[in-house]
DNA sequence: CTAAACAGTGGAGTACGGTCCAAGGTCAAG
DNA sequence: CTTGACCTTGGACCGTACTCCACTGTTTAG
């Protein structure tokens, strides 16, 4: 598959695909011409890639556990041992975003002065009259 | 309070504090020196900022929260709204972590072959003699 | 009064993740 | 044999989020 087709099935451009490759995220073959040549495979590669890259992992790190799966010998148990590993980090993550959402699921409704917070150039005053109750408390 | 202290209470540079009155996530009024004088909610306001951008939302993002925090009569409400709003995000995020996190799951201890799909200059072949079962499946 | 600590500005540089462009090579159709 | 689609490379450029630097002004402690 040339770079154009992988493109078209990625819904990448082909200066992306190129980009990755530049960082090791793909490694493409080349034809007698000079022309990349992918396998199949690299579409459902790309989309993972997209779909870590979107939940927050860089280019880096997707490009790491690429890595780590070649030169293992068994390549199976690695695996499971990696796919572990970031079910952990989606696990911290989405704790992360439960925490904020209970912040956040507390200030609805109670009138939590967030603008006192923020500058306004109005010289910080309370405006509204209304009691100032402590402005978002502890956020870390 | 002068921009050392808020960097030291909050863990950020003092350039980053400017950099951040510059992008508008914080504006600090002026002494009569013009050094910066900042509010001691900015303390609260800023770990705020630090807490949303870790979870994904860009400074341009928080930025517009604050915006519309301000210039309505009662911030009240426009806050209940803005957090609701702020949880349906987290939901949505937490959501796409839940599918990646079985999508990793179901592939631990299955061997599934990842690694056909990680270009490695060896040819593409199957080097371990296993059949390969369809190579990550639909990430999407 | 001087030195250090703190503040200000503007501008350059960095890392990441692309995106665009110019100049040119390759290939299939007409 | 030309046209057009497709491919190559290198390098410039963009937005985001800082980070560092040089140079200058202000405040504070000895």
């Amino acid at each position: 598959m040339r770079i154009g087709e992988l493109a078209a099935q990625t819904g990448m451009t082909r200066d992306t695909i190129r980009f990755y490759e530049k960082v090791g995220l793909i490694a493409g073959r080349r034809l007698a011409n000079g022309y990349r040549d992918f396998p199949p495979e690299a579409v459902a590669w790309l989309q993972y890639v997209r779909a870590a890259q979107t939940l927050g992992f860089s280019l880096a790190e997707i490009a790491r556990t690429g890595e780590e799966l070649r030169g293992v010998p068994d390549a199976s148990e690695a695996l499971s041992a990696l796919f572990e590993e970031k079910i952990k980090l989606v696990d911290a993550r989405m704790s992360e975003l439960a925490a904020l959402r209970t912040e956040l699921a507390e200030r609805v409704g109670t009138g939590c002065p967030l603008r006192a917070v923020v500058p306004d150039g109005n010289g910080g005053g309370n405006p509204t009259g209304r009691p100032s109750p402590k402005a978002l408390g502890p956020v870390n």
